[in-house]
DNA sequence: CGAAACCAACGTCAATAGCC
DNA sequence: GGCTATTGACGTTGGTTTCG
């Protein structure tokens, strides 16, 4: 590899980088939030000893637990990367892997419904509505091979085979970048549900000893 | 401090699925 | 059946960490 690739690669790394940062959008004004500065991905967010409380503050003060048809504070990027908002990071996302189409899930926090959306981002129906992973627009020029009515010489036809073998090692290239990418979003989704799952687990092992003790009491 | 080990990202090839 | 997209496998590269 020379210094061009060395640099090349460099540049990708601030790019891969740039694109698993969290971006934080209000869902009416699309402008900043204003705590998105603190952002995170759920996996940390869920580590944060506070989470919960903030969570709840937000929450309650966009109404959002008496409003089930609120949507998801989650935006995309342009590299396609599904971005968790501050105030929503129970929520999570999960990117079906591999070579199906792109399916989400959101899990309401207060009463553990979710809603299932497909790559077009259609929701089904009970509650809130869905987001979702758009993917980049290629930009690929394609290789003109037609003919140009003359037979080509064989020096042509060695250029034209290189050409096409160019463009097809260039798209096979992207798409290995692509599939590279979309393999680790999808790590990170599952990681998310995890930490997300763990967290609900202990919740409800915490209500049924609640509820048991509660019992116990009512019936001495 | 240098060598070795490890890691993440990359490019390429080949197999496969799905579309027309 | 040909074409294209997707992805696993493999080898390479450059950066980072560990160890003597």
């Amino acid at each position: 590899m020379d210094a061009g690739d060395a640099s090349q690669r460099i540049t990708r790394s601030a790019e891969d980088a740039q694109a698993s940062s969290v971006i934080c959008k209000d869902e009416n004004t699309g402008g900043d939030l204003p705590d998105s500065s603190t952002s995170t991905h759920l996996g940390d967010y869920l580590k944060d000893e506070n989470a919960e409380k903030k969570f709840d503050a937000e929450a309650s003060s966009r109404n959002l637990f008496n409003n089930t048809n609120a949507a998801p504070f989650i935006s995309v990027n342009q590299s396609g990367s599904v971005q968790f908002i501050p105030c929503q990071q129970r929520y999570e996302s999960f990117t079906s892997w591999p070579r199906s189409p792109i399916m989400q899930y959101a899990v309401h926090p207060r009463n553990g419904t979710y809603v299932v959306s497909d790559n077009k981002g259609q929701a089904t129906p009970g509650g809130m509505s869905a987001y979702q992973i758009s993917s980049p627009a290629s930009g690929l020029s394609q290789v003109n091979d037609s003919s140009s009515g003359s037979l080509p010489s064989p020096q042509q036809m060695a250029e034209n085979a290189s050409r096409k073998r160019e463009h097809r090692l260039m798209k096979n290239r992207e798409a290995a970048r692509e599939c590279r990418r979309k393999k680790k979003e999808y790590v990170k989704c599952l990681e998310n549900r995890v930490a997300v799952l763990e967290k609900q687990n202990k919740m409800l092992i915490e209500e049924l000893k609640a509820l048991k003790d509660l019992y116990c009491h009512k019936a001495e």
